[in-house]
DNA sequence: GCACATGATGTAATCGTTTACAAGACGCGA
DNA sequence: TCGCGTCTTGTAAACGATTACATCATGTGC
């Protein structure tokens, strides 16, 4: 037994051929010829051969692999996402890497690293936050294509896809106006987050359009951490007068918002109804169950994933592409008319 | 602007030294002069050269990544070890790669694929099911280190990190014991799973240890999945004489089992006690409160990427390695005594 | 019978690094 | 002064694939 493992040079004079035909023969099966193709495969068998990506990767100027930068690896949310990406790239023969852009000190350094032709063939970036500089390009360093995926860069048009989060957020607020509610309070994201920005206004839209007004002191801060809603839940305890439904702008805070509540003795639906928006896992698993809006993870990672790879095939057939998955409101306990209990 | 990246000759020129110079500054400070040091440093900083991994990694017969081979990336259960490895993974300079053993027909194709010198530097394999002959050494195909995390092999002297699934099974059920129950039940995992076979026995020990009887009837089967905790919650309903105590396998189940009780008007804990195994982040957001056993699950992953990176440099090293981590009873709302409510 | 297109294959360059080996300079002890 | 180890550097050979280019045989149209 060798020391070195098998390379194309062996399949070559197993073969009797050279190993540019053996090459051909697996990359262009129709550019030799038919029986040349059957002694290649013969000895490829034979030597139980398997191509070097490394040699490969090299010689093509690719990596062979995609990363997806995402906030926190942590977060669950991600997962049904990846797991989307991956069922999309592995059949391209495409490796998924994974990297958290809140590693370090700098938000900045994973993404300068991965968004190199010599470090992975595409990018794609879960984290609407980065530094605008972090994207830059830089002398000396080509840039592989990149997609945006559930949040975006304000401003710089990017390959995008998402979905429509004011239209979402409209769709929460008309379910609890429709439900009789009136005072219709929101507790908002990180403020610099565009995900944020884009629910309250769509909140915001769906008050005016109901001829409600938009009261300051019903919109309630928060980072979409499970803490913050908690918090928000105890500001909402502390108002005058209470509104008897409440919009999160995201399902771990309505989880938080719901618990605080419950530590009170105030009952969701009965005293105040409570919505989020993403339908994690969680969502149908706290008590009540959380009234949201579904976002369909796996088929955003698939569309990531496919339209990455579309960028990868033909860079400049894109401009900023935007693939917009539907949502859909998925009623639970936590919503509830005014009057009910 | 030329069309090719800079690469080390543009350095090795710009620093008027030759590329092997260049290289040893760069990777071995210590064998070249101050004076050459400093000027190619300088030359780096002024070309923007950073080295190209595809180029390394084929010198070095290395690959710079190591892949978390996991049953299903969707799964959230392992997002928070996923992110333990990271943090190990990126100062050393390797990228993560993952994959799930599920994707596609065979179980078995993942592992094959990454099993391999020029895939991948490393493995963790959190799968305990893979067919043995996916790990079998294949002739003309290196194998890199391979770490077993979570599950692992029967009856194969691996690499393993983990906890003691036993212990922690037992000290569950004592705690149900100590609470004062004497008819403790059990919903099991898959049966081919090896965690469902260890944490059995360790329920088993606890009841032996107490001088109870191990009923067969009171072992409830299940797959670890949420519908399987409320089929099982089905038959526990259905019992003649039902057991005011259960313990499930995993938490997952142990959430559906709850939820299918309280659908009908079941109590708990006050008509039944019911325990959890792995502390999923569900587990503290159902009602009520999950009592469950702590699996540290970032120190999970950060254990098993230093144990891989150990193997990485010292292949021979490192017989049969394996690496426990303490575990820990949470106790919440879940769990009483038997009289009370 | 000739010019030329077509198809199959081999030769060798190339991708960008690292590193074995060699070579020159220098200092030091005998 | 000579021999030898140590430092520093350069030359060139890997690593393992793909692919531009050359070559040669064969077939086709006139």
């Amino acid at each position: 037994m060798d020391k070195r493992a098998i390379s194309i040079r062996d399949v070559a004079q197993a073969a009797g051929v050279s190993t540019a035909t053996v090459s051909r023969a697996l990359n262009a099966p129709g550019r030799v010829s038919e029986e040349t193709r059957r002694a290649v495969l013969e000895a490829v068998k034979a030597t139980g051969y398997s191509v070097n990506p490394a040699g490969r990767n090299l010689r093509q100027r690719r990596t062979g692999s995609v990363v997806a930068l995402v906030p926190n690896i942590a977060n669950p949310f991600f997962s049904a996402i990846l797991a989307g990406i991956s069922s999309v790239l592995r059949p391209a023969g495409l490796n998924l890497l994974i990297a958290d852009t809140l590693a370090g000190e700098n938000r900045e350094g994973p993404v300068r690293d991965y968004l190199d032709r010599t470090r992975s063939d595409g990018v794609i970036l879960f984290d609407g936050n980065v530094s605008p500089t972090a994207l830059e390009p830089r002398a000396g360093v080509e840039t592989p294509p990149l997609v945006m995926a559930c949040e975006w860069l304000e401003g710089r048009p990017l390959p995008h896809v998402g979905i429509d989060n004011a239209a979402g957020a409209r769709v929460v607020t008309e379910h609890l106006l429709n439900l009789g509610h009136r005072d219709v309070a929101h507790v908002m994201g990180p403020p610099e987050n565009v995900l944020t920005q884009t629910r309250a206004e769509g909140y915001r839209t769906a008050l005016a359009e109901a001829g409600l007004p938009c009261r300051d002191d019903w919109i309630l801060p928060g980072d979409f951490s499970l803490a913050s809603g908690a918090r928000a839940a105890e500001m909402w305890l502390a108002l005058p007068d209470r509104p008897r439904a409440v919009f999160c702008s995201n399902d771990e805070m309505a989880c938080g918002f719901i618990s605080a509540l419950a530590a009170k003795g105030v009952s969701v639906p009965r005293d105040v109804s409570v919505a989020g928006f993403d339908d994690i896992e969680l969502a149908q698993h706290v008590h009540p169950p959380l009234t949201t809006l579904h976002q369909p993870r796996r088929a955003l990672g698939i569309d990531a994933a496919k339209l990455l790879l579309d960028l990868i095939a033909a860079p400049e057939l894109y401009g900023a592409t935007h693939r917009i998955e539907p949502v859909e409101l998925v009623r639970r306990g936590s919503t509830a008319a005014p009057g009910d209990g």
